[in-house]
DNA sequence: CAGTGGTCTAGACCACCGG
DNA sequence: CGGTGGTCTAGACCACTGT
């Protein structure tokens, strides 16, 4: 009995997460500092032991506190720096600054895969791939340069289809259920392609995505996503 | 009773976790698909709700399904993945590549803050900050440029330390106990000081970090880490 | 308004590991 | 060995939202 309402904000695991995270940031617990059992916590708090795991357990998932068993809990002397970057689907993302979305297709051929990107990739040597360049805009302002490749092996259908109206990635998301990626952040010299379609001078330094995907092993796609100058990928924890 | 051992990989969250994983990666949940409900999943595993919900939350965290009440459990039709950037401390980093770190002061003074770095911390107008620049190497190869700025206000021992023998860094994680952080990724054309510092060319497009800190709503420090040519911030899931 | 997820509780057993 | 976190269970109430 006893149950709590959740949405009070007065209980829960919530509060007991956000109350402990006050002592943290306020430095009552400082640096290294032993915190109580989930016992004593669970008393103190007057909610059962599992909902003080809970927070506590978020607590250590965000990287301000270590849990070891026996050794107890304690708070890190340096809370991990660990960042988490969304990268959205750029339609989402052009929609969000109220703009409006604009795909042109700026070229496209079939080829056999060139040796950096069976590298990557992990493709074998002769392996075919489709090529398609595109442009994503905001309005009239070009807003993101899309560099793909695909496998052809791995999705035949990529041979047949016009990339005409719509970007690959859309497509690709409903062809590929589900996949293994590798993402890479980076700097770019812009080169005379990505340079024309996005109206910069060549040589721009300009930041870019890569994302290689695969499923079950093998390779699907791999792209370079360059956004226009100015571009900045952030977060806040 | 009949409770279960969580080490044998046969029972507990994480075999129902992988085990619905599973059906989602192989396609038998394609993108878009209702999965049962808690309940029966429970029945299905031969284990209780809870520890269904526990498998479900995560695999929500990880953005792999969506989650309504009454609507239900769906495969997310595009995946959000968001990828985890650790951003390592620049010792640790150049360590890791097994070469020796090396450190050096290129420059610092102090100043009041311009009006740029202003806007971006919350800084008043007239407050004084710190303003170094330093280098971090692996053995002779430049690796990082470090340009960074601290608020006085905030840490007046900032004016009286040197840090001629070791980055900024290091001294203010023992400094500061815990800080809310906003970090972006960049790319920038490398400025004089940085292109000398770096041995490339001006203009050349370079890789940047940059990370605000406050502590309790008070603006500490700014930071632009620019890495050397080549860098990339990688990630795997 | 009814079904599904969200959360809490009380109690329990277990795994790990510091003393 | 004994304390602490890790996890599970069975049952319960609640919040949200699609129909």
């Amino acid at each position: 009995m006893m149950t709590q309402a959740a949405g009070d904000g007065k209980s829960g695991f919530r509060s007991v997460k956000a109350a402990i995270l006050k002592r943290i940031e306020s430095g009552f617990w400082g640096p290294g500092a032993a915190l109580p059992g989930e016992v004593a916590l669970a008393g103190d708090f007057g909610v059962s032991r599992a909902t003080v795991n809970r927070a506590m357990r978020e607590l250590a998932e965000e990287g301000l506190i270590d849990r070891r068993r026996k050794a107890g809990s304690r708070v890190r002397p340096a809370p991990r720096r660990e960042a988490r970057f969304v990268i959205p689907v750029v339609r989402d993302e052009i929609a969000a600054l109220g703009a409006e979305y604009r795909y042109a297709l700026v070229g496209q051929y079939e080829a056999a895969a060139p040796a950096w990107l069976r590298a990557r990739m992990g493709l074998a040597e002769g392996a075919r791939v489709r090529h398609v360049r595109c442009l994503h805009s905001a309005g009239p302002a070009p807003f993101q340069f899309e560099d793909r490749w695909i496998s052809i092996d791995a999705l035949p259908e990529a041979r047949w289809h016009s990339f005409g109206t719509a970007g690959p990635t859309e497509w690709l998301i409903a062809a590929v259920p589900f996949s293994e990626v590798e993402v890479s952040f980076l700097a770019v010299a812009a080169e005379r392609e990505t340079a024309s379609a996005l109206r910069v001078e060549e040589g721009e330094a300009l930041f870019a995505a890569e994302r290689t995907t695969w499923w079950q092993g093998t390779p699907i796609t791999h792209v370079r996503l360059t956004f226009r100058p100015g571009y900045r990928m952030t977060t806040r924890y």
